[in-house]
DNA sequence: CTGAAAGCGCTTACAG
DNA sequence: CTGAAAGCGCTTACAG
């Protein structure tokens, strides 16, 4: 076993002192030409890397990036990492990942963990039951001590950070109006519970969508699915008792559920049913019929929530303007719906 | 702002010594009892919280796993993290994940730059290209300095060290020898070039089933794919050109692939053709119809690479026996096969 | 041009 | 019972 090099041992093995080992490795003009040689060779030939650890207390900065998210298995979260991650690299911060499995508590204790040093900053996406407790003290209390946040998705306005989501209300309008447009009449919604602040922009935007045509929401078309598990139930339910034609789903799940439901029921899709789903993924991609959908670039949500809390950790000055970023989502029509 | 605290400040706060603090904190039989609660109640009020990377330095281990993997867009391995997180988390561990997007070059530096101090151990998969250009000098160099490494899914016996993976080849065999026990006559195998280890393996698990029911293996049943972008192609090549009854895919993509490209040249699936694939993941449970598959149990991969890696850091002596853990499949059955 | 000293935040063996 | 000192591995202002 060969262990790491440190400046230490250069030193000693070379007879000089430690701070002109280290002058030496940073090419300081400060030593001479041989001795920065003689240095810079050793340490090529044993291998020397500083030790990120020694760096980090020196420096008072990890060069990493914390990242709490609810889930990892889930295609849009994992997109979103690797769009953080693919600019993390690129600026040299490595990435730590820390799920919260919904649940509020390990929201907080791997905040506290990775706010205990490990970490410059962070990017998150709230656990369910911290949307729904609308308890946001841990965030503010790392935010006080002075380390940037960013929201990503599943945000609160509670907090002041900078933020990174879609227009989640626009693009469930822009779908709703779609179908509005295609002259569908039945128009059912399926949703999750209100806590949930995307479901529930998506909601809104459902409903916007029919008011501004002069629809009149009719509430036995809409689902607000609790339990997601077994959502499969209540959506026979919702397709079986209605006459609907039309289906918009806030989710991939909801979607393909709908899809399987309605071919089982005997109906068609898209010609009994059209089918409009959120969020990009494998599911949407791969189920038959694909699935036309709103896609919600996770890449880039990453990329850019990655830049903005970089950009934060590298200014200076302390900036207390915080900027919501909006990315732009798009209709990717597929074979739910007719053209 | 409030910047964290340090025992520094607090033993200026309460005029006594760095010493006395650390101990009272750790609730050291040396101090008094007034002086510990003391000492203590200034903490919490406070919230101090020792900061990890002082204790990283002192104590020369970080508490953290390396997580390095292909992709992590990729469900089985977003699974796998689940499974190390799990543990990781329970033992006191955080976990930082790298991306080698399939590049020997990315994998290197990555490893690299997380062995320079950032954590105690590593698990991983290997990128393709590093499994093509079979170079592993950066793993055991990271190995050789003390570094314990869990290799998982795509390994190589050219490294010594744990291992957790499944029986890929029995895993291929008992898929096949389930068709030619339903009498299936034509059994197309459809896999990846022979650098993927796993891949290998299962084409060899395929091969062995056929040749132990004395069934000729024949090569234009066989197709290896290089470029997993355009498969379409050549599957529909495959499955036109020949009486193909049973497929067996080394994936979940190209098990999708097939069944959606039968469908497309009119043949009705399981009845026509009858599809497994392998890795149980999003696809196979979404796809029309559902897929038949080898579950390769991603979770518990991960849980037992964790166990492994903490285990080793948390005993005492060097322990060379390493261990190979062959973690179980078992076929899915679903609806594109018969029973 | 080289090196001793201080310091990042902590712990612990040792002295008093 | 308390505290000064050394040390983890590094950097840098300062002295010589």
């Amino acid at each position: 076993m060969r262990r790491k090099v440190t400046l230490k041992q250069i030193a000693k093995e070379l007879d000089i002192s430690i701070s002109t080992v280290s002058k030496s490795l940073r090419d300081s003009h400060e030593i001479s030409e041989e001795t920065r040689q003689k240095v810079q060779a050793f340490a090529k030939l044993y291998n020397y890397k500083p030790n990120n650890i020694a760096l980090s207390l020196k420096n008072k900065k990890t060069k990493t990036i914390g990242i709490i998210i609810p889930e990892i298995v889930h295609h849009f979260f994992a997109t979103v990492i690797s769009g953080i991650e693919q600019v993390a690299n690129e600026k040299g911060y490595n990435v730590i990942v820390c799920l919260s499995d919904e649940s509020f508590d390990k929201e907080v204790i791997n905040l506290e963990m990775l706010a205990s040093g490990s970490t410059d900053g962070f990017i998150m996406s709230l656990s369910k039951e911290t949307q729904q407790k609308k308890d946001f003290h841990h965030i503010e209390e790392v935010i006080n001590q002075g380390m940037p946040v960013v929201l990503f998705d599943r945000i609160t306005n509670d907090v002041f950070c900078d933020k990174v989501i879609i227009d989640d209300q626009q693009a469930a309008y822009d779908a709703v109006s779609f179908f509005i447009e295609k002259k569908y009449k039945n128009i059912a919604l399926i949703t999750t519970v209100d806590y949930v602040s995307v479901g529930k922009l998506r909601t809104e935007g459902y409903l916007k969508a029919l008011k501004e045509h002069k629809i009149a929401a009719q509430n036995h078309l809409i689902l607000k699915i609790e339990d997601i598990e077994h959502c499969q139930d209540s959506i026979t339910e919702l397709l079986q008792n209605n006459e609907i034609d039309a289906v918009f789903a806030v989710n991939e799940l909801f979607a393909v559920t709908a899809i399987k439901t309605a071919l089982k029921l005997g109906k068609k899709v898209p010609v009994d049913i059209a089918v409009i789903g959120f969020t990009d993924g494998i599911i949407s991609q791969f189920s038959t019929p694909t699935i036309t959908t709103v896609s919600q670039n996770g890449i880039k949500m990453g990329q850019k929530a990655a830049k903005i809390l970089i950009d934060r950790l590298e200014k200076e000055e302390e900036d207390e303007q915080y900027t919501t970023e909006i990315i732009e989502t798009n209709l990717v029509f597929r074979e739910s719906t007719t053209t």
